[in-house]
DNA sequence: GGTCGGTCTCTCAGAACTAAGGTGTCCGGT
DNA sequence: ACCGGACACCTTAGTTCTGAGAGACCGACC
């Protein structure tokens, strides 16, 4: 009775493989759970979007580790990032940068400040628009990044060491048909309906 | 020049389908903005894992419309699945509750905290371990649990519905191998090392 | 030339989390 | 019986975000 009490994924084996030949994942437990308590609901959808989260999770903390190797964190890196990708002269609106990184405008204005106080940006009132702002990148900026990015990227190709050339070119298909099935084509503002 | 500022997003096709026949996402025009600037660099794994980050946003989003509208939120649905998951008597201390919501103990005392103002679960001190706390779910908790276990389903599949069922186990298939891969079983505590 | 809706950035309060530390409890060795 | 390490939960300070809204500015229209 007081079994319940424990963590429900240590009632499984922690490392024996059973008859399909696999030791299940964290997912597994889960849907075992409410096969067994809700056996009247099919919760397949958990099997692909529990998963998407908790991977998410575990990249998350594999790139806080890289980024803080290098005196960022993935707020700064990403902005830094944008910055880069957008070519000469290095220089993005603060609105630009909101949409990319897909957070309001106030976490942008965080963003930014944080930079500027670090010396990696500088903001400028543009001309041609008086209420925009000019972010450009400054030169121990894109040196940060451009030491970052390989490293990042090493990390990245870490964590999906594991998958085959074959399957992560499978995998990088079928996120991408879901996503744009999501409907969130390059660009597009948030829908307000 | 001043085109630089605008969204680089933006400066792709939004909606015109191309020779391969599919229309881009957000992450062919990343991927195509370092092809350009870093030419030297493989950015493949981006394209992976930088898609693994948008879906769990666009799944967090839509999540949260479901339980907003059962009065919940994100945590609070996460502690209520855990305890109603467990099976009678819905009974889990929080330790182990933090451990399938991978968050701190911190986080779970607030958790536990809210929830128990809004009456949906109680918390006692446990008689076999006097440190221990056990937390359990009310009527009141296993019924709006209940109400909104379908509801949160039906937004799960409607996220998955561009795909076949074909693609969403092979998905599914492949996110558990991943996930397998780096090393998170079930149960397992966080790596000290 | 003035007005008015829309846009751009910033400000502020509040929510939720982490990291670090405190208190109380358990248990194995002496 | 006692002591010290391990454990369970809570507390607090600090971080980063969201949501709402203010102030300035643009551009089209009258």
């Amino acid at each position: 009775m007081s079994d319940l009490l424990d963590d429900p994924a240590r009632a499984h084996d922690g490392n024996g493989t059973d008859g399909s030949g696999t030791a299940g994942d964290a997912m597994d437990v889960i849907l075992a759970q409410w096969a067994q308590e809700r056996p009247d609901l099919d919760c397949s959808p958990m099997g692909v979007i529990g998963r998407v989260s908790q991977l998410q999770r575990e990249v998350f903390l594999a790139q806080r580790g890289t980024f803080a190797r290098h005196g960022l964190d993935a707020p700064s890196f990403d902005v830094l990032a944008a910055l880069r990708r957008a070519g000469e002269p290095y220089q993005l609106t603060p609105t630009a940068l909101m949409r990319t990184a897909l957070v309001t405008s106030g976490a942008i204005t965080q963003r930014l400040d944080r930079l500027e106080e670090k010396g990696l940006i500088t903001r400028g009132r543009s001309e041609a628009d008086g209420r925009a702002v000019v972010v450009t990148l400054t030169d121990a900026g894109r040196t940060a990044l451009d030491a970052a990015l390989p490293d990042h990227l090493e990390t990245e190709r870490g964590m999906l060491a594991a998958l085959s050339p074959e399957e992560r070119t499978q995998l990088a298909e079928l996120l991408r048909r879901w996503l744009i099935s999501l409907g969130r084509v390059p660009g597009g503002t948030p829908d307000p309906s």
